[in-house]
DNA sequence: AAGAAGATTAATGAAAGGTTAATGGACATA
DNA sequence: TATGTCCATTAACCTTTCATTAATCTTCTT
């Protein structure tokens, strides 16, 4: 399931107000639109966003006046500028204050969700140190194919590259008919009578290795693949 | 002291390929200029980059299938394109395929470099949280990372810098296999035949100072790296 | 029964890894 | 300017690993 992420839209000209707030919720983002650099600051204050988008040209206060507010006030939310004015001194500007994107009007409302989401997706990575740790359980054993260990109680096997991607393969399809074709040209991307040989040769190292649970086999179905069998029960 | 980002430029038209490089070199990132997608592969392949920056269109391969091999090949390395094309399908192709930014020629150079910065400032947050910790058990040995000393009980032996760095790599990731490439990549910057040797040899010096403690052993997983296996029991 | 397919174990050889020593550049000291 | 030390890299040499291939049985299928 997805994070909802929630966005501060400070934008001033009620058409594109209204255009961008309608279009970004349609797409799933929880939306806040202040209509003033004020009351953007009022929402930053008692509120949390993901993300910012503020208007370069507002009455009272501009975006660049609004960025330097938030650098202080919430130093790690993260803003964008859209803006009319495509000088480029202001998008130096922009930057310098600490943006994270400068979009020149006519904004794309498309592009715009793109952008926004390239952006987010990478903020949360920085977060969560997605280690997927890829262990399977087979029967009694253990496998961790990252360090290509495979673990029965206390005792432990490592495992050749080749008998490590066969059994990852033969596990994903658990009490599924893996076809020697698929196996091959998934491997050893060629399926030849030199390849098969060599499959043979490494079924048996596993069914060697598994052979602590008897609820586990590796079965051979005649001229067409293998099935790892867990029995459960 | 800022650390120096090195950037893999892909780009076949020669002039604008001289320009930028030039232009960043100046700007103080270490550039690598590869002129064909062929060439910006092999780099991927061989050596560590902050940002690649991309071509979308090049003879040969282009910069979206690029793109898709780099997701597979360095997922962790961030992306953008340059692009004369600036058809909305191609902007969004772009983000989707995990781009970071997508910038339409002509280039303006000093907008780039701000673009770069900001990006890449947002990014290495994620790197330096690993360096936080100076101290480190290892079994009955004591690592400490600032001074480079390994102390076992009163004995204390001085690491040179490779050895602490490596020790304070694999450290880091104990009982977690370590891929050659990953290890090359973070400590020498550079995937090749010599600095695998290289790396050979301070592996080796390190498991005559870890001796001492049987329970702490480093193992080879042929042809894919090592693993610090520290045993608690 | 006979040929095909599969299982198992062993042999082979190339690539990868381990260890120790030689080299040479950087830096310091005199 | 010489001399010495440190240490990363490179070299040399040896050992281990492991995918492939071969050899030999065994089990299917018809």
């Amino acid at each position: 399931m997805e994070k909802e992420y929630s966005i501060l839209l400070v934008e001033d000209d009620p058409s594109l107000g209204y255009l961008l707030t309608e279009y970004l919720k349609m797409k799933g983002f929880l939306l806040t639109w202040a209509k003033s650099g004020k009351e953007g600051l009022k929402n930053i204050e008692s509120s949390y966003f993901d993300l910012a988008i503020l208007d370069v040209m507002m009455p009272e206060m501009d975006g660049f006046t609004l960025a330097a507010k938030i650098q202080v006030l919430a130093p790690e939310l993260p803003f964008l500028f859209l803006t009319a004015r495509s000088l480029k001194i202001d998008v130096l500007k922009g930057f310098s204050l600490g943006a994270v994107d400068y979009l020149k009007k006519p904004i794309d409302e498309e592009e715009l969700v793109v952008r926004i989401e390239s952006l987010l997706s990478r903020l949360v990575k920085k977060t969560d140190v997605t280690h997927e740790h890829k262990n399977y359980s087979i029967g009694k054993y253990q496998l961790n194919s990252i360090n290509q260990e495979l673990s029965f109680g206390t005792e432990v096997v490592s495992l050749t590259n080749r008998e490590n991607e066969l059994l990852v393969y033969l596990v994903n399809n658990t009490n599924q008919l893996c076809s020697h074709k698929d196996i091959l040209v998934h491997l050893w991307g060629k399926n030849d009578y030199f390849n098969r040989k060599s499959l043979n040769v490494f079924v048996s190292h596993l069914r060697g290795y598994l052979s602590k649970d008897p609820r586990i086999k590796i079965d051979n179905v005649h001229g067409q693949g293998f099935i790892l069998k867990v029995n459960t029960h």
